[in-house]
DNA sequence: GTCTATAGTCCGATAGAC
DNA sequence: GTCTATCGGACTATAGAC
């Protein structure tokens, strides 16, 4: 946990295999390749961390711990509910920002023949579908919150939220653009906007066709 | 290609692959596995594909030709833009539920020791949004097309459509549910109305404190 | 805490028989 | 087209020295 002086042993192996698993995968990144590049011995992985697939949870750990107090901070606290779903987006994109490997490798590896970390996830994931639960849905009017449906919007909302970092290898090629700091200024924002008032925008009904 | 017959070595390797890779992933599935549940022998795979990577991406190959299809279909033909997106929604989530493990497979799968495939992919990418820019944005009246930017809304909407079938094993752990025929009823058009109006809806404008 | 050496397994690819 | 047998190498985990 050190800040300021050299990492450890243990701290240079979780920020190479960070950036391993993130890009090969887990299964294709083995322990010699992370250890040389961190300049231990596979033998260290094991004795910090006690075998590679508790080094992969050691990590997502890290991210799912990150997000839930993200959502309590921002999905909590003060401010009516627009205020709350901006300050989380600009708060998780801020986050992705400055760990995008810590990100591909958290929501990405789901490997059903490690039944454990599927686990992990799944119960790091309630808590913080919870805290949107209890902290921020009952803020909601009647109106809106009768057609959010969190198992269907949770999901797309964070599918949103995360893809651009999930794909930006091929974003970068698709649309031939690096991401640098102009393009993030709004990106945040510009999420919320989709989200909360759609590509259409309240404006524009007279495109629309739907029923109800 | 046989659809009522007995399914060909190839077409079992496929199938199989498919299942494995998507649960699995790439590099922790190996030949033997592959090979063992279709019944047939490791040189098969590389006789009928050439290699584990040309197998893989010779699925990845199917999930993005048809979403190629499902674009010129559903984008272009008749219609106001919204009936498009819709229409679009409704034949992606159905070929979706058809073959979650496909999405999942030809979706997350982006190993950088693989540069053939992260090439690959964003070559089909490329194709499918130049379907949409060329179909569907100029449709648009110039107030909204205006705040579209297919950079950051494309990989938005896809991350809303497809979150839900990478994440299904977690999802139904969390939500302590299956998702049934009952399930998938409308939940294309959900997506829509996400998409297009919001999660606030139109009429929800009490609640803002936008800027713009 | 950190290392080297090694055990035991599995990998992808291919040669060659049929 | 399909198989078996095999090559050379990489894998995770661990024993044991320091």
């Amino acid at each position: 946990m050190s800040m300021n002086s050299e990492p450890s042993v243990k701290e240079r192996i979780a920020q190479v295999a960070t950036r391993l698993f993130a890009r090969k995968g887990y299964s294709a990144t083995g322990l010699r390749e992370i250890v040389k590049e961190a300049g231990a011995s596979v033998a260290m992985v094991n004795y910090h961390f006690g075998s590679k697939e508790a080094l992969l949870q050691s990590l997502m750990d890290i991210f799912f711990t990150k997000m839930h107090s993200i959502a309590v901070d921002t999905l909590g606290g003060d401010g009516p509910p627009e205020l709350r779903v901006r300050r989380h987006f600009r708060a998780a994109i801020a986050f992705f920002r400055q760990n995008p490997e810590l990100v591909r490798l958290a929501i990405t590896e789901l490997p059903h023949d490690l039944p454990g970390i599927v686990e992990f996830k799944a119960d790091r994931v309630m808590k913080i579908v919870s805290v949107f639960a209890n902290t921020f849905l009952p803020l909601l009017p009647e109106t809106i919150r009768a057609h959010i449906r969190p198992e269907i919007y949770g999901p797309a909302v964070m599918g949103a939220l995360s893809s651009h970092f999930l794909l930006r290898p091929v974003l970068e090629s698709v649309f031939s653009m690096s991401f640098d700091d102009a393009f993030y200024e709004n990106f945040a924002d510009e999420l919320a906007d989709l989200v909360m008032y759609g590509a259409l925008r309240a404006g524009a009904v007279e495109l629309s066709d739907r029923k109800d």
